[in-house]
DNA sequence: CGATAGCACTGGTAGTGACCAGTTCGCGTC
DNA sequence: GACGCGAACTGGTCACTACCAGTGCTATCG
């Protein structure tokens, strides 16, 4: 039995939300907070300001520090904030941190201030074969689900992915998937698998002319190659993706530190 | 008083005494207990297989459940364990930790097991000029060191690199820099300027004749064309450096985490 | 007038107690 | 045997409290 199956019989007969469709997770207090004081930083907060101190916001929020230390531990591992022991709270200088974390197409557009949509090129079941076999530690006769999307940016199109999963985790998901929709989100939805880990590969290539007519420029144009495999919270392979980023619109910008 | 002028303060204040003073700080209790646990996973745990429960450790290590949780949590970020609600906590599957970190041509080839050397193409002073300038922020009349080099793996030619260094900063270090030296050793112990960050920016490109030619590949072959302004401990802009990497040979790893 | 001791902040650590939410598994029913 | 349900786990959230530790301003003392 899989996790997909489990989560869709409990809804089957658990939720008693509004009837229809993708049942949003409850939001928790933290959150909450967290959205509010991110609205706070987007708000024309200056880099080095400080934030309300921890027990000014506990009652202007009416939480607990608990609560309130936890959203803003959150503000700090996404680079948003940094604290000081004994002097505060304080905005941290805007930093292009957003590469270095696992993000899906959507996200990474929204970041770069761009809309994301997708046209589904091929969608279906396939056997896995001997490359998408290792990479997913699966027997290369099993079955995997195989999607390929041409992913655009305001319309333009900005990047070809190729994306296998197995067929016991994706599932039917798939057959959900429309132009607007996340993938990592389906299948958080409706599959109850939450990505949270990847091992990513980048390396520059030129584009054959299929891929270039596709991407609308000319043939042998630079473009970045990323293969990545994704895993579950409990270290499952859930997908084995390869994405080409068109060179000219595309670039990755890091924050590197000395260790 | 500014918030600038605090962090300042504080930085001279932290960064100062290099080695003075060493274990000082006092050990916390989730310290203690994550160096515990972290000896239990070295001790021949199996990826996958659960750890104790949190009310378990609780009693076992006498503290309270904040406590297992902060040092669990410290374990979850540095990728030694994860944790399914409602499941447990369990051993991560030993991952190799290539984040991406600001290192240096020599490191970089030292960590995937190659012998690091170069070939000094040119080197010289020149006025900054406005590009150059804009990135190291300089008048663009300022002089800089200019430094073209071709780096090498094992005696391959691996990466063309073109750097500019304020004069002021890096005066008369480049001329004590040869073959074998690592350019930021050098700035260290010759200028005591330490690199601490760099904001790098990576996009595919492809060669042009002469580059091709220097790299002994094919003209037009892809490549990765990375552009880098480091920093160091002040907040100094000590390098604006331009690097093509055959893209034959050299690729990227990066673990991504969700957050 | 400058050094400094003290105080009023700040975040950090730690405990208790309660309840919520997801997972697993076994027992009873069909 | 398959299924459904619930009890007994697991981690997640959140409240309250207390005190420790670092920072920065200020009033006081030499």
């Amino acid at each position: 039995m899989t996790a997909g199956d489990r989560r869709a019989r409990r809804r089957g007969h658990g939720d008693l939300g509004p009837s229809t469709a993708p049942s949003r997770h409850r939001t928790t207090k933290h959150e909450e907070l967290r959205h509010a004081l991110t609205r706070l930083l987007d708000s024309g907060m200056q880099a080095h300001e400080p934030l309300p101190s921890e027990r000014e916001l506990m009652d202007r929020f009416e939480v607990s520090r608990v609560t309130v230390r936890h959203a803003l531990a959150d503000l700090v591992q996404r680079g948003r904030v940094y604290r000081v022991h004994g002097a505060g709270t304080f905005v941290a200088e805007p930093v292009v941190r957003k590469e270095m974390t696992l993000s899906s197409f959507s996200e990474d557009m929204a970041a770069r201030g761009l809309v994301a949509s997708s046209r589904i090129l091929a969608v279906g079941r396939e056997v896995a074969g001997a490359a998408v076999g290792q990479q997913l530690q699966l027997s290369p006769a099993e079955e995997v689900v195989h999607l390929t999307r041409l992913r655009l940016a305001n319309s333009e199109p900005m990047c070809l992915e190729d994306t296998h999963l197995p067929v016991e985790i994706a599932g039917d998901v798939v057959t959900k998937l429309h132009e607007k929709s996340s993938l990592y989100e389906l299948l958080h939805t409706h599959a109850g698998v939450r990505v949270v880990r990847a091992e990513q590969q980048l390396r520059p290539t030129v584009l054959s002319r299929e891929e270039a007519a596709l991407l609308d420029v000319p043939p042998l144009s630079p473009a970045l190659l990323t293969t990545r495999v994704t895993f579950d919270e409990r270290g499952r392979r859930v997908e084995y993706a390869k994405s080409l980023y068109r060179g000219d619109r595309y670039s990755i910008e890091v924050n590197l530190w000395r260790i």
